[in-house]
RNA sequence: GGGCGCUUAGCUCAGCUGGGAGAGCAUCUGCCUUACAAGCAGAGGGUCAUAGGUUCGAGCCCUAUAGUGCCCACCA
């Protein structure tokens, strides 16, 4: 016998189940397989990562949409892989070895990657092995690494490619600098934090003081590297000045006042310093009125010797001596209090500095622009759509990208510098001796943004630039499922990426999600301490509780709250599926059959197949719409609500009634009805459906590659669907008023029905005795001998009373009957006024209008029996 | 400064193209009914942020306002 264990514990059974899917090899896609393809390609999570509630949310999401489209049929493929993540991976490396007492430089470069390698053997599949608790079904075969010798191919050639056309330049600009990594970072990657500081205004006087001006600045440490005053053309104030000179105090070196656009009038004084070397908008100004460029400290934030009391000092230090010296000097006019945005490192949350250096940038506008074009023509579609906006204002602004880093642990740049000639190679083969000149060629210390190579993703993961199968097969990808906090920094470059090298989009769908929440609604952090972990949470619950979770009342696009109530929600419905099944099981016992088996279908069979069919119908289109909240509270309602509350209870004096002629259909129906619900749940919970489906009389060994249940139109059985309907609400009212009047479930009580509707009754007799506790059921055309002392309730065509003699509490019964009679007649006036609206009737579809006109019919019989029945209680 | 969300039952949130307000949890009442007390049956609870507008009809569409959150920009 295929009994399941008594109560549900997914420990038992959750591990065994995964390696049995692997074992059979479920998750491997065939690129020569005749279906029609679908695929997605994994976010790669960091090597340096552990995981966390958004990976379970994004592999959630994406174990659905596969799960769902392999019981489709189509050849379903989810490539995994993991990410270098270049500026991550070596901040914690250096971290190891300063606790070991060394540095980067100790090692040398090729020492310190052999460790890079070494950290990514350990830690590298820690994540993915993570991930596998979860029950996600990617093709583990498929295993990608940005650094792998494929993507490596892909990240030279493109990085060749676009060099050769033009697209990718080596320049002396304006970067955002961190002095803490040591490298440069792209705009994407700096954050900007709102932080309390000062306005200091300094006086800068001419050389023979028959003048000044005052300047504001945040930043009087740069002060040093000062090459000008700016103030507006326009500026009154300032325009017999403009020409001449002041003395730089501190540095005792005099500057020119220029005129620029770029100054604001109102703000602060309307005077500006302008150090070119250390801020973006001097900078222009600089090269505007071809100003010096005098960096005041190096890249790691230390101070240089333009004035030798602050050399070697950190720059934030220095700014504190600087203020007093300026103090001291009285040309510290005011100090005013100043909240400003900083940037900060996207990685180590230190302040970055924009600083000039010479760093490899990508043109970003001529491949911004195609890209741009294919999502307008929608190519590529946003859900939910509004998302567009996102990519689309990041896209249209996006400036030229600084893709070299002062890293080691990454893809090095192919490019190489012969120091006797000055000739540079860019190049995918190594190049060691000048074509030119024959001398030596060193290659470019420096490395790319970890983000370059995620951009080629989708193409590369499949074996690009070869022309392979896999990539025939599966490329684009149907969907990117990932969160809406990196549309630019991965969304966005894929994109361009792709439409540049593979000339079309990489996926047709981006689905978003929203962050995970703690349950007070603030985002899990480290620092906090409020970080949930999925692993933990798999262990005390299951995997399938934990995914129910992540899905259940979301809508795409938006944050949600993790609590363990949700958790709670998942497990009990999860209990409630099981014991469900165990029922069915112990019920199936050794019984076998096979779809040619005869069946005679009762009302209640029909009913419940009718009401399968139509949960399908919904499922699937919620499912297609990636509207899985609603798709997962329509398998509820159906499991729940229909099979188990219902159903089940109606067919059990079948199934108790060994000679019963309708037995086996009864058996036929529950094994059928549960494997539709099993298979409509399983992409949200794969490890308890398919522990129940294999156990049950099926087609397949494994629900994972079972038929997605199809609709059968010829399923539909209008009539018993809405007799049952009819008896439900019969037995809800009889349940309903037994409460209200304190009426022992226990109780068996006889009743009266007074109806034109008696194949209804008799369908329904016996539920009504089993589910609603009657002792005899009479049915009847007309009132003749009902006892005086009955209460009674009706439905529409059908009246039932009750003897309940002594027992009645006729004050409660009075009560719920007014209740009643005021619902009624609320609802005849809000029927009536719409009638009675000639707008309405003239201008509301008539299936609407039919539709009001029978609901106020119903009404007005309802509230005439209701009333009747007051009158007989007075 | 610009953009995008959110505001619906005590809490957390659904609500598709406009047509009688829903779920989970919590609360109250009665039940250990041979699948399930992680359960069953029943009940209470909402001028859908506010004010206008469009419409025969608005939680849903438009405008404004308030509160709240996020993203982008970066005027020193």
């Amino acid at each position: 016998m295929n009994l399941l264990a008594k109560n549900y514990e997914p420990k038992d059974f959750e591990d065994r189940i995964y390696q049995n899917w692997m074992e059979k090899r479920y998750f491997e896609a065939n690129p020569h397989s005749e279906k029609k393809a679908f695929s997605i390609v994994m976010p790669p999570p960091n090597i340096t990562g552990v995981l966390h509630m958004g990976h379970g949310m994004d592999n959630t999401l994406q174990d659905i949409i596969v799960r769902y489209k392999r019981m489709q049929g189509f050849e379903t493929l989810w490539v995994p892989g993991i990410d270098h993540a270049s500026i991550a991976t070596e901040a914690k490396i250096v971290e190891q070895m300063r606790k070991e007492g060394l540095t980067k430089e100790d090692l040398g470069r090729e020492k310190f990657l052999e460790r890079a390698w070494a950290w990514k053997e350990k830690y590298g599949g820690t994540i993915l092995n993570q991930l596998k608790k979860m029950g996600v079904s990617c093709d583990w075969s498929r295993v990608s690494f940005t650094m792998d010798e494929n993507l490596t191919r892909a990240v030279k050639k493109v990085f060749v490619d676009l060099y050769n056309k033009g697209l990718i330049y080596k320049g002396e600009r304006m970067v955002n600098w961190c002095p803490n990594c040591n490298t440069s970072i792209s705009d994407a990657e700096v954050e900007y934090e709102e932080e309390p500081s000062h306005l200091w205004h300094i006086r800068y006087s001419a050389p023979d003081g028959s003048y000044s001006i005052v300047v504001a600045t945040t930043r009087p440490e740069t002060m040093l590297g000062d090459t000008a005053i700016a103030v507006h053309p326009d500026d009154e104030r300032y325009k017999d000045i403009v020409g001449k000179t002041v003395v730089l105090p501190l540095m005792n070196k005099e500057i020119p006042i220029v005129a620029d656009e770029y100054v604001e009038k109102e703000f602060g004084t309307g005077a500006v310093k302008i150090t070119p070397a250390h801020d973006p908008n001097d900078f222009e100004v600089g090269l505007r009125h071809n100003l010096e460029v005098i960096k005041v400290f190096d890249e790691q934030g230390k101070m240089y010797d333009l004035v030798p009391k602050y050399q070697g000092m950190d720059r934030l230090d220095a700014r504190k001596y600087i203020i007093e010296d300026l103090e001291k000097e009285g040309v510290l006019v005011k100090t005013e209090n100043y909240s400003h945005n900083v940037g900060k490192c996207y990685r180590c949350h230190k302040t970055i500095e924009p600083y000039v250096s010479k760093q490899w940038f990508v043109k970003m506008e001529p491949l911004a622009k195609p890209a741009n074009e294919a999502v307008r023509r929608g190519d590529t579609k946003f859900v939910p759509e509004r998302f567009d906006k996102t990519y689309f204002s990041w896209m249209d602004n996006v400036k030229d990208w600084c893709i070299s880093r002062q890293l080691w642990w990454g893809h090095r740049i192919p490019a190489f510098y012969c120091d006797d000639c000055g000739e540079v190679i860019v190049s995918a083969e190594e190049q060691t001796v000048c074509p030119k000149c024959g001398g030596k060629l060193r290659q470019d210390e420096d490395t790319l943004d970890t983000w370059f190579s995620s951009a080629l993703w989708p193409f590369a993961t499949l074996g690009w630039p070869n022309e392979t199968d896999e990539l025939k097969k599966f490329f684009p990808t149907d969907v990117l499922v990932t969160g809406y906090d990196i549309i630019f920094f991965w969304v966005a470059r894929m994109i361009f990426s792709s439409v540049e090298n593979m000339g079309e989009v990489p996926f047709k769908d981006v689905l978003i999600h929203g962050l995970v929440r703690d349950a007070q609604g603030r985002k899990m952090s480290k620092s906090l301490g409020n970080g949930v972990d999925p692993l933990e949470v798999i262990d005390k619950y299951g995997a399938d509780s934990f995914r129910f979770a992540l899905v259940h009342g979301t809508s795409a696009g938006n944050d949600m709250r993790y609590s363990d109530e949700k958790i709670e929600a998942g497990r009990n419905f999860a209990n409630k599926l099981w014991n469900a099944s165990r029922f069915v099981l112990m019920n199936l016992g050794e019984e076998k059959f096979d779809n040619t088996v005869e069946t005679h279908f009762t009302i209640e069979d029909k009913w419940i197949i009718s009401k399968a069919n139509k949960a399908i119908k919904e499922v699937t289109e919620a499912m297609d719409r990636y509207d899985f909240g609603i798709a997962l509270q329509k398998i509820m309602e159906f499991t729940r609500d229909e099979f188990c509350d219902w159903y089940i209870e109606m067919v059990k004096p079948r199934l108790y009634d060994m000679t019963c002629e309708t037995r086996t259909t009864a058996l036929v129906v529950l094994n059928g009805i549960l494997t539709v619900a099993l298979r409509l749940l399983h992409p949200f919970m794969p490890f308890i459906t398919e522990e129940i489906y294999t156990k049950l009389i099926t087609e397949s060994e494994s629900i994972m590659i079972a038929e997605w249940p199809k609709e059968n139109p010829e399923a539909n059985f209008e009539l018993e669907e809405s007799e049952i309907e009819t008896v439900k609400e019969i037995i809800k009212g009889i349940r309903n008023m037994r409460a209200n009047m304190n009426v022992a479930p226990s109780k068996k009580v006889s009743m009266i029905f007074v109806t034109e509707k008696e194949d209804v009754i008799e369908a329904g007799r016996g539920f009504i005795e089993k589910l609603a506790g009657a002792e005899s059921i009479t049915i009847q055309k007309d009132k003749v001998g009902i006892p005086e002392n009955a209460v009674s309730l009706a439905v529409p065509g059908i009246e039932i009373y009750i003897p309940f003699n002594e027992l009645v509490d006729i004050a409660a019964e009075m009560e719920r009957l007014e209740k009643e009679k005021l619902t009624y007649e609320n609802e005849i006036k809000r029927v009536e006024k719409m009638l009675a609206n000639e707008g309405f009737i003239s201008k509301a579809p008539q299936a609407k209008i039919d539709e009001e006109k029978a609901k106020k019919e119903k009404y007005t019989e309802l509230l005439a029996k209701t009333e009747e029945r007051l009158a007989s209680l007075k």
